[in-house]
DNA sequence: ACTTTACTTGACCAATTAGTCAATTACCTG
DNA sequence: CAGGTAATTGACTAATTGGTCAAGTAAAGT
């Protein structure tokens, strides 16, 4: 679903993969739009958070947690790239425009997840301000400019399938902030 | 396509829409994704490239043109939904998004035209710069920047089906490329 | 008027698809 | 071990899909 999409990925196909019949999967799910909310949940719990988790880690300075934190997206997007030979993007994005419209239980659990992503930066944000290093603003409203900017890098890198589109973000995401974010200290090719 | 997705919509479902049959269908393109290159090109021309060149006129100054265009993509959204009920975004991003991997064709076609529209920022951007509105820097490159950001608070306008994630936009982009927009003159609701 | 070309049609095919179901097998508990 | 429950299977629809094709119809050139 996130290489290709949603709607391409029959259901024949995902028991293939999972060497499974059918009947197996409608016993198990009534739908694949249930097996995509799961499959969704599982990826956040097992990927996404133990990684957000370790990037915004408090250890760290609060500007450093976000160029970090970028930093590890444009590594991870690079070996995706060398090891499918595409850019994948975010799956979040992808299958959330894809299926907003017919799949709602689908959208809000996109949405819903969006929003832990958020919380980090909305924290890490606060953070800065009372550290000084930010003007004081509405810093829920900022993480949203943030993830919106991110989140439309990582379309356009998926559509030109490229890494591009990610490296500037360092720069355009300090810019939308208000400062700028000192470079980060995992080495990135 | 752009409601839904390119791939739930049949060439049958665009044939019964045409009222036509499936045989002239493939007597005039060989497959769909020609047809949606054709409508990419056919939508730009008579729909985007029109609105485009008003927002952008030169008659106005060069951050009033941003605020314009930020204003009317508000209005059209909200438009749209009241009278389609939903948000659609935008069709290169959602269509990209979506078929990049297996249509590359289409997906040179997205990028074609993200660049027209870049092209209009590009220039504004160096023009703000000529009138000593905005401090000298890589035009192009922010203008990247401003584009990546409003398509990523278009797509994610469709996925929660609502124009709010647009209305920060005079804001945000301000703060990308470093001043503050003025209000725009054309009123939304 | 006649011939060639462009377009249209409806009927058709083979493959794929979501979804069902009775029968079978594995598992687990008392 | 017995008996019930949960999981699995293969075989089966019925509908949809992309795509083809020969035959018919309109249009355009000469």
């Amino acid at each position: 679903m996130w290489q290709n999409s949603y709607g391409r990925v029959t259901i024949d196909a995902i028991c293939e993969r999972a060497g499974v019949k059918k009947g197996s999967f409608y016993h198990a799910y009534p739908d694949k739009a249930s097996l995509a909310l799961e499959a969704f949940e599982y990826f956040w719990e097992t990927h996404s958070r133990p990684w957000m988790d370790a990037a915004f880690s408090p250890c760290e300075s609060p500007l450093s947690r976000i160029s970090n934190w970028l930093a590890g997206g444009l590594e991870k997007t690079i070996e995706c790239q060398r090891v499918h030979g595409r850019v994948h993007g975010c799956p979040l994005f992808n299958i959330g425009s894809e299926i907003s419209t017919l799949e709602p239980a689908v959208a809000e659990k996109v949405t819903d997840i969006l929003r832990r992503y958020r919380r980090y930066l909305t924290t890490t944000l606060r953070d800065a301000v009372a550290e000084n290093l930010l003007e004081p603003d509405d810093a829920d409203e900022v993480a949203r400019d943030v993830l919106t900017l991110v989140e439309g890098a990582l379309t356009q890198a998926r559509i030109s399938n490229s890494a591009d589109p990610l490296r500037r973000l360092p720069i355009s995401v300090g810019r939308l902030i208000g400062t700028t974010l000192p470079s980060s200290t995992t080495l990135t090719v």
